[in-house]
RNA sequence: GGUCUGGUAGUUCAGUUGGUUAGAAUACCUGCCUGUCACGCAGGGGGUCGCGGGUUCGAGUCCCGUCCAGACCGCCA
């Protein structure tokens, strides 16, 4: 037996029993005439205690010699501390050391292992192991499994099955790019890695599994970001005999259930809001609604005058922020240059103080008098004292502008609490989008998602107009879960596939094994995928998704600690029949 | 593919207008220390200033290129 008990566990009621831990040297404080260490497992630390007077002068020799992150085994008596640490849990007891043996030793680390190391990023990601034995990451990751236990158990008891599916599947040209695996028995061929399990699930409901769940690892060879790695694990879920109202339901009950049981809110109904509206409202698919800060489209109240900038712009649109009116000009120019970064991409932003005495002063007071400002700060929701902030030109882009200034202002004012949530559902997402690059429409969700009936007609005439049975749940501004109601039929299939620019056998070849079972009596379905990752991240109140994988990548896609990816050697690429051009 | 920020001791960083032998903290090593717990005290070792080129009497510092890291845009059905 290594240990008879955890380094977390002893307490004063503890006191005279003989025990044995196991664990890491934290830290070891030689006073000469006594040496504390502190000794380190999951569970937490316990202090030992060498004294040249109660302890063997061997052992306290041997103790000398203990190092940072040392492993070591140790024999020995609980006794109550003469100076108690009121700051751990274990602080009023220490170890009487009579044995010690070392298990293990360790070179320096490169960084502590301590909660404030003093290690970056990078060393960190290289010494990932290293890295874990510290709380804020065996936290997170302790973190993680409590909400996927918490999912488990949730949707097992709603009667959802989990099934496994293959992550050795078929490339497709819609969607993201794929990982593509070589296959050796078939010369000349690939696998690719699945970006979700999406029709994997639809086959699932056509085998009569109904209720399907999985926490599935996806895999998109995209670049990446704090809130993206190329592998990354979703909750995928499907049923069968539901409408949209259903899938709505009860998934908003496994949020809901989420945030009582890891958070301990309890959060009422959650919003809806279609997607036209959000748009215009925050201009963004996923707006963060925990602040206002709301779109006002200022079209009839600022293009009856000669600006021109303005007169000729499809949309004037403005958003009013709290307290911004005593901003000095020059933090006013700074912002401005803000929303003109490339990055933004803004060609430059008017703005109104609406000060305190009810008078307002703009940058464009050449053009518009108190009258017509006054509608402006009514129109955008402005309270003297506040500043709004007025962007024009296409429809599109300025939504997107004004949207990321609306979150980045929210960011200075400190107005995205990360211990506050606030889900909403986004409904009607639009079933196509304009593809400039390829010079066609591409399916929005994807190219399972059913048309909303009423507007098939649509796909001929406007296909930009076709509203989808496709909803988006959105938490704190981010797109933590999507889903649809799916196609069941192989001639609705086929019509959105032709609306794609497939060619009927290229339909067949790409998907024909799903067409063939949509006629062997498919029944109705549709469901939903959480991104995992990021749900536990937003729950535990983190921007970046790293700290809740144990071994994520880099910014460039790479496994810093493996040195992954790498070369293969010739033998390999030969019996893959693979030859390099670089 | 692009924009921005950074790369100096094991680690995190400072380094002024280009000017003597490149600093601090921490970690590490040695010694001391009768209750430490961010222990304390004294001493010590530790640098190809990412890499390559250029300007200059002189480059950590300025210029060009390049590599790496991070954030973002594009991309992510």
């Amino acid at each position: 037996m290594y240990r008879s008990h955890s380094c977390g566990q002893l307490r004063t009621s503890d006191i005279n029993k003989e025990v044995t831990l196991a664990g890491w040297v934290q830290k070891t404080r030689d006073k000469g005439f006594m040496i504390w260490v502190d000794l380190r497992d999951r569970y937490g630390i316990t202090q030992l205690i060498f004294d040249e007077e109660r302890t063997p002068k061997d052992v306290v020799e041997k103790a000398k010699t203990l190092g940072r992150e040392f492993v070591i085994q140790i024999k020995g008596t609980v006794i109550e501390r003469e100076s108690k640490n009121k700051n751990i849990p274990t602080g009023e007891i220490e170890i009487l050391v009579r044995e010690l043996n070392i298990l293990n030793e360790s070179i320096v680390p490169p960084f502590t292992i301590e909660d404030e190391t003093d290690g970056g990023e990078d060393i960190r990601m290289k010494y990932r192991y290293l890295d874990i034995r510290r709380n804020p990451v065996k936290n997170s990751l302790m973190f993680r499994h409590q909400v996927a236990m918490q999912v488990r158990n949730y949707l097992s008891q709603e009667g959802f099955i989990e099934v496994e599916t293959p992550y050795l599947i078929k490339s497709t040209p819609e969607g993201a790019r794929d990982f593509v695996v070589p296959s050796r028995m078939n010369e000349g061929q690939f696998y690719a890695l699945p970006q979700s399990p999406q029709t994997f699930k639809q086959l699932l409901m056509v085998g009569g599994m109904d209720k399907y769940f999985q926490i599935v690892k996806c895999f998109r060879d995209e670049d990446l970001r704090a809130d993206r790695q190329p592998e990354f694990t979703q909750i995928d879920c499907e049923m069968a005999f539901v409408e949209q109202e259903d899938i709505l339901n009860i998934f908003e009950g496994l949020t809901r259930n989420l945030i009582k049981e890891i958070k301990g809110i309890e959060i009422g109904d959650f919003p809806r809001m279609t997607y036209d509206e959000a748009m215009k409202i925050y201009g963004n698919d996923k707006p963060d609604i925990r602040f206002g800060m709301k779109f006002g489209e200022l079209n009839t109240v600022a293009q009856h005058k000669d600006f021109k900038v303005f007169n000729d712009a499809e949309l004037v649109v403005g958003i009013a922020v709290p307290g911004g009116a005593s901003y000095t000009r020059k933090e006013i120019d700074k912002l401005i240059d803000w929303v003109k970064r490339p990055q933004v991409g803004a060609l430059g932003m008017i703005y109104v103080k609406c000060n305190e005495d009810g008078t307002y002063k703009s940058s464009v007071d050449k053009f518009y008098d108190q009258d017509d400002l006054a509608k402006w700060a009514s129109t955008t929701g402005a309270k003297a004292g506040d500043l709004i902030c007025v962007l024009s030109g296409p429809t599109h882009k300025v939504r997107a502008q004004l949207s990321a200034l609306r979150m980045e202002l929210a960011e200075r004012l400190d107005l995205r609490n990360p211990e506050e949530f606030a889900p909403l559902w986004v409904v009607d997402f639009p079933l196509l989008e304009w593809d400039e690059e390829t010079e066609r429409y591409h399916a929005m969700h994807h190219p399972f998602t059913s048309p909303k009936p009423e507007d098939i007609p649509l796909l001929d005439s406007k296909p930009g107009d076709v509203r989808a049975n496709a909803y988006d749940l959105v938490l704190n501004g981010n797109e933590i879960g999507g889903g649809s109601i799916r196609i069941h039929d192989k001639e609705t299939q086929a019509l959105m596939f032709d609306h794609l620019g497939f060619t009927p056998e290229e339909a067949k070849a790409q998907f024909g094994f799903l067409m063939d079972a949509f006629q062997y009596g498919a029944p109705p379905h549709g469901g939903l995928a959480f991104g995992f990752d990021r749900l536990v991240a937003i729950l535990g109140g983190q921007e970046t998704i790293r700290d809740f994988i144990a071994f994520p990548k880099n910014n460039s896609g790479r496994d810093v600690m493996i040195d992954a990816p790498a070369n293969i050697d010739a033998t390999q690429l030969k019996e893959l029949n693979i030859k390099l051009d670089l």
